[in-house]
DNA sequence: ATTCTTACA
DNA sequence: TGTAAGCA
């Protein structure tokens, strides 16, 4: 499929598939008019990317392990590489502080909505008592 | 019409 | 990343 159609499906700029090309982390053969052409096997591969730089890994780091997890049967000791283990514990050191980041954020804000919420049950409560008494209701806060 | 490369905001 | 230009 030409790249118009990669995009679509998998909700990806085209500017930004050429960009992982760029980077290494994606391959795409070529037509003879010069169209990037890619195999059924590239919509997976992009979604793959976009999940693991959500995750907030670097692309540079993405292109060193993404043919490990693209294969997770082909999980051989020679790929192993005592540089690649680094960072790869590095990396997963970082995703463990970020979901305990994520963790708080979300209390943070689930708290929030609650005081919301049970604020705008109060000012409910108020108007069903039929107190329509200009700004009976605005003083408060 | 669609894609390509390159360059700039 | 977005956008624009000039090609094919």
């Amino acid at each position: 499929m030409r790249i118009g159609e990669l995009s679509e499906r998998t909700g990806t700029p085209r500017r930004l598939l050429r960009y992982y090309e760029e980077q290494g982390l994606l391959v795409a053969d070529r037509a003879p008019n010069g169209y990037r052409d890619y195999p059924e096997g590239c919509v997976n591969r992009v979604l793959q990317i976009r999940g693991l730089l959500d995750s907030g890994l670097p692309t540079r780091i993405i292109k060193q392990i993404l043919p490990c997890i693209n294969d997770p049967r082909a999980i051989h000791v020679s790929d192993a590489t005592p540089e690649t283990m680094a960072t790869l514990e590095a990396e997963r050191q970082r995703m463990t502080d970020r979901i305990e980041c994520l963790l708080r954020s979300r209390e943070a804000i689930s708290h929030y909505v609650e005081a919301v919420r049970a604020n705008r049950a109060l000012d409910a409560a108020e108007v069903c008592r039929d107190d329509t008494r200009q700004g009976a209701v605005s003083g408060r806060r």
